[in-house]
DNA sequence: ATTGACCTTATAGTAGCTTTATAGTTTTAA
DNA sequence: TTAAAACTATAAAGCTACTATAAGGTCAAT
């Protein structure tokens, strides 16, 4: 099987497949004389194993860790078990953490009707208020399922952002 | 006052600072003699908004957007209302997606107790048997608030992953 | 013979910063 | 006074998980 054919096979593109590889995740193919990759069905679970992870929204490096587990199957299974209990948890604090921001934005646009100047918009007036916080959510490597609340609240000092007025 | 300070007081770091200065987010400062960047109470409050932006989850495009708004305060403020309205309802969509996939995650975990070896873990072999699929997320740039539902979703492809017997 | 569909590698782009490198300036402690 | 510490500057690379683009080689069919 070529790389199109495993392509269309699992759903990704080309690229991806190579980009795998290329990352360590996915066996490197043997090549024709052409330099062509040849897959074999073993390639295929690889692969979709890789796509349903990130599906779940694990990131390459744990997938990666999930592989090596994999790669020893009489050591138990604590592992595994404990890289699943703590993606649970980060997504539930995503949940929570975005709850918590539409609150805040549905009572913010609350603040203005469509019917009046920018100059007296109360939503900008009320972002330029700004008594707004956040959650503490720890850092998340980019994944498609994944939130990111960086770098403003983990280090603390958005406090100084709360009741603001002492800036201007 | 200089970026040291103008850090300290808004709760970011100088880098981030000049960043936004980059991005044409924040007015360039005058300078010194020696070209250290001079700020004003003016710039204290343009970069409070924009980091206030940022935790209410806009993107600095997003952000920009507001800025013109504000520029031209006779406008009315539809266009201010209907960006918050547009987030509101992603940050909706993000919510029901990562509950789904929490659900997901949970009935994942749940089929295995810590004391098996790798081998026998219900966890990887449900990875591997998969049965699971995804909203369709639209993608979103990238902010400290944002989810990403990328690519894998956003192609259709995604249904060849489900019941994906047919792989092997 | 050439068009088109496929394959190859290498490189850059995405978002919003963070980190690193290299260097000049100012402040402070000995 | 001098030397170290702390601050500033610019430029460029790194992070994640791809996606896209460029420039080319291979293959089947017309």
């Amino acid at each position: 099987m070529r790389i199109g054919q495993l392509a269309q096979l699992v759903g990704v593109e080309t690229q991806t497949i190579r980009f795998y590889e290329q990352q360590g995740l996915l066996s490197p193919p043997d090549r024709q004389d052409n330099r062509y990759r040849v897959y074999t069905e073993k390639h295929g679970e690889e692969l979709a194993f890789i796509r349903r992870c990130r599906i779940l929204g694990l990131s390459l490096a744990e997938i990666h860790e999930l592989q090596s587990y994999q790669d020893d199957p009489h050591q138990p299974c604590t592992a595994v078990n404990a890289l699943l209990d703590d993606h649970i948890s980060h997504v539930r604090s995503q949940i929570t953490a975005l709850q918590a921001l539409e609150k805040q934005l549905v009572s913010l646009r609350a603040r203005c009707n469509d019917d009046r100047e920018v100059k007296a918009c109360g939503v900008l007036a009320g972002i330029s208020e700004g008594n707004m916080h956040q959650q503490q959510v720890r850092h998340q490597p980019d994944n498609p399922m994944s939130c990111r609340f960086v770098s403003l609240s983990c280090r603390g000092k958005i406090n100084h952002l709360i009741g603001l007025p002492d800036i201007s």
